[in-house]
DNA sequence: TCAAAAATAGAATTTATAGTCCATTTCTGA
DNA sequence: TCAGAAATGGACTATAAATTCTATTTTTGA
């Protein structure tokens, strides 16, 4: 009843403080355990939030109705999608796009851009500082910095080759030039950055694997648990980015090896 | 099958990273959609975890039973209960890491998610979707496209090359391995892509001009408009990504350079 | 104190979703 | 190349959950 649903939590907390004030015994136990609970909405049924407040599920269907839901799923919906990061989902909306405006470049821009703003605000709520530090920590003891990443994830091993000479880090990027491999030149002190990206380059693994084997650190940036890279000891961090068709705009391992380059640079200059 | 369910999400990864090297494709894409979307489960059903791994739910309930649960209701309890609701909202999140220890490797992550999410938010409101076209369209009729792009651009040319291979584009990205230039590699019917931000490489700047002195058309992504590439007749994008102390993040140009990359190819194919 | 209105509890119904089954396709190894 | 095994897709069923309905209780105000 009353008038149109929520948008959005903090529209939700309004309403509820509004609400509050003038509800019945029941209905005033529910906004009291929602107020208090309100994480547990997008995971429960009516019938826990209820039991939780101690009243009838019927009763909770009624409290969802005067805060201007339809009803309990509606109320759940708003939840679920806000926690969940409104990470659109993009093979449907690509084929929408395909359909609609036939691919226009601008409109492929807009994807992509929400794409990596989506990528972004992920990284930041995944990263552990704790293995960021330790990564730091790594990289910023080494006597040299081995740097290899192969086809998609190359953009990223040059990017931080780049910021490491700039910052006067010795650093040697793998780029595998030639066919020319210089595994040799990885010795005791040294520390390898490998950067990997489903699918994930066989080069890229064995070489992680045949250091790994000398006890000579790591430190992967990688995608997601399933990596390749966790069979070996290496402090892994892990980006996931949005796939938007075949492709990634890889915004957010790019800020996070710009993190890296950066922080690393910071501390071996002190 | 197999033994016992994970009791806890440690154990869950731990059980995921175990199986996933031997699972055949379909539940190999679960795997993969999970492990990028840990989050997902608590607040999705089965369909829509189906759909965002790419297929369908019966195979989804396959592979829930593979990691041991009695099927999915069984491991979204899992996640459901240890679901702490932590939603500290980007902004205050962001804000929290600011406020701790300034210059810290996690307060850095900050500032430059930051400015990667503000450089790709202006790139959509500076971007003239006329030129985007003509970009495109030049570059779509090229018989062979060229890229050249160094130092600091070198990531963007090198991702674009990448893109182009991936899409069957013809392409060749002039990197100046050893020093060897193949300018003449460059002919009527090609087009050049030249990628450049200040400083601008000489290099760069050079070819673009002898290029287009040739009549061959130049498609130019660069900053600003005081490009040193603007004397020249190209087509130029301008982006202008934010910087953080010395280093850019690069979000927007390369943004830009897959949504051009993209549409290229989506062009070509037709 | 009593009648009318509002609120409530619990059962009944509807809907959404998980879970099953089997025909078809795709792999694998001789 | 082919037979057997494994994997897959999609229709089907069972189940659990949301929602509605109604008889009963509680509250309200004259």
């Amino acid at each position: 009843m009353e008038d149109k649903a929520p948008a959005s939590i903090k529209q939700f907390e309004e309403r509820l403080i509004d609400v509050s004030e003038s509800l019945p015994k029941r209905l005033r136990q529910c906004a009291d355990y929602v107020a208090a609970n309100k994480d547990r909405i997008a995971v429960s049924t009516v019938a826990e939030m209820a039991e939780g407040a101690g009243v009838q599920p019927s009763a909770f269907m009624r409290f969802c109705r005067i805060l201007g839901f339809s009803g309990f799923s509606e109320m759940q919906r708003l939840f679920r999608e806000s926690y969940a990061g409104g990470w659109p989902d993009y093979s449907t909306r690509l084929k929408h796009l395909r359909e609609k405006d036939e691919g226009s470049a601008s409109a492929l821009l807009g994807e992509f851009v929400d794409a990596g703003r989506a990528s972004l605000e992920n990284l930041l709520k995944t990263i552990d500082p704790r293995t960021l530090d330790d990564a730091v920590e790594a990289l910023a003891k080494a006597q040299m910095i081995h740097i290899i990443g192969l086809r998609r994830s190359f953009p990223v091993a040059s990017y931080i080759s780049y910021a490491f000479e700039k910052m006067n880090v010795p650093a040697m990027l793998h780029s595998g030039v030639g066919g020319l491999d210089n595994h040799n030149a990885i010795r005791t002190g040294d520390v390898l950055l490998a950067v990997t990206f489903s699918p994930y380059s066989a080069e890229t693994v064995d070489m992680v694997e045949a250091v790994s084997a000398r006890g000579i650190p790591v430190v992967a940036l990688t995608d997601t648990i399933v990596s390749p890279l966790r069979k070996f000891e290496a402090i892994t961090l892990s980006v996931s980015e949005v796939d938007f068709g075949a492709f990634r705009s890889l915004s957010a391992p790019l800020c996070l090896a710009i993190v890296l380059s950066v922080a690393v640079g910071t501390k071996r200059s002190d």
